[in-house]
DNA sequence: TTCCAGGCGTATC
DNA sequence: GATACGCATGGA
């Protein structure tokens, strides 16, 4: 990991990596672009503006500190991993080829658990633009995005200012059963991928698909694989016959550059 | 006006 | 186990 403080900004460099294609792409939905290269986010309630460099794969991490960016955003912007192996892997697939060249700069981040898992509840049948209306509601009245703990005394009633219509009454029933101990966030974290599906599918209004957003985005399960609709156009269209080989253990990274690629790059209409 | 969106609960067979 | 339908909201 190459990086220098530059006054009181950390100055990185970092390959495979693009701001609109990983902070602007479906996995996050609190990353705002609040200028030409700049987005300002937050992981839990510590915030960060990050920019783009002019000169390639340079980017600045504004206003932050030494050990925040050890300690917090190296992990959440997933530094560790070499997506650049990932891509050469995937690109033994034709279409994925094509999907990792379109958009290389995509990573996943390692997201918060009740952050990933509570967004999803309420992306279910709804559009992006509309998820992050709903969130930034909810941010706007915590000021920051809401623990479970913040969230117990809420019902559908006093949610409905988020206007997020019948997914109101699944955040509600997420929250009772982490407060009531039927559901241990940290607990799934640790169990095999069955069980830990299993049991995030007991709370209401969680299904296959918000099942896997959570565990890959929010516990970085990478083997986990959403479903959408999106992506159910890319299997009937070019994976009849189930994902490739060179995907087996990173299925949901490889499902994030077919998202993207088929949401985005107009591949869906030349179909 | 109708259709659709990072789906799921419920009823019915 | 599969399939059909309703669901809140708002943009296209």
């Amino acid at each position: 990991m190459e990086y220098r403080k530059d006054g009181r900004d950390i100055l990185l460099k970092q390959d495979d990596f693009g701001l609109d294609e990983t902070l602007d792409c479906g996995q996050a939905f609190r990353w705002e672009k609040i200028a030409a290269n700049t987005y300002k986010g937050a992981f839990l309630n510590k915030e960060l503006v990050i920019s783009s460099e002019d000169e390639q794969g340079v980017f600045r991490l504004h206003n932050t500190n030494e050990s925040d960016f050890l300690d917090i955003w190296a992990d959440y912007f997933d530094l560790s991993t070499d997506y650049g192996e990932l891509k050469r892997r995937f690109s033994e697939d034709e279409t994925l080829a094509k999907a990792c060249a379109y958009a290389g700069g995509i990573r996943i981040l390692r997201q918060d658990r009740w952050e990933a898992l509570s967004s999803f509840i309420i992306s279910q049948n709804n559009n992006i633009p509309r998820i992050k209306g709903i969130i930034g509601r909810l941010c706007e009245h915590y000021s920051g995005y809401p623990a479970w703990q913040d969230m117990k005394d809420e019902t559908a009633e006093s949610l409905a200012y988020l206007r997020s219509g019948f997914r109101a009454k699944y955040l509600v029933d997420a929250v009772a059963k982490i407060a009531g101990g039927e559901i241990d966030l940290d607990e799934i974290a640790k169990m095999d991928i069955a069980d830990a599906r299993k049991t995030l599918q007991t709370i209401k209004g969680v299904g296959p698909k918000v099942a896997e957003c959570a565990l890959l985005f929010g516990f970085y399960r990478t083997e986990a694989f959403p479903v959408d609709v999106w992506v159910k156009r890319v299997m009937a269209n070019w994976y009849p016959n189930g994902l490739p080989d060179c995907t087996k253990g990173v299925e949901g990274i490889a499902q994030q550059y077919l998202f993207h690629y088929i949401r985005t790059s107009g591949a869906f209409e030349k179909i």
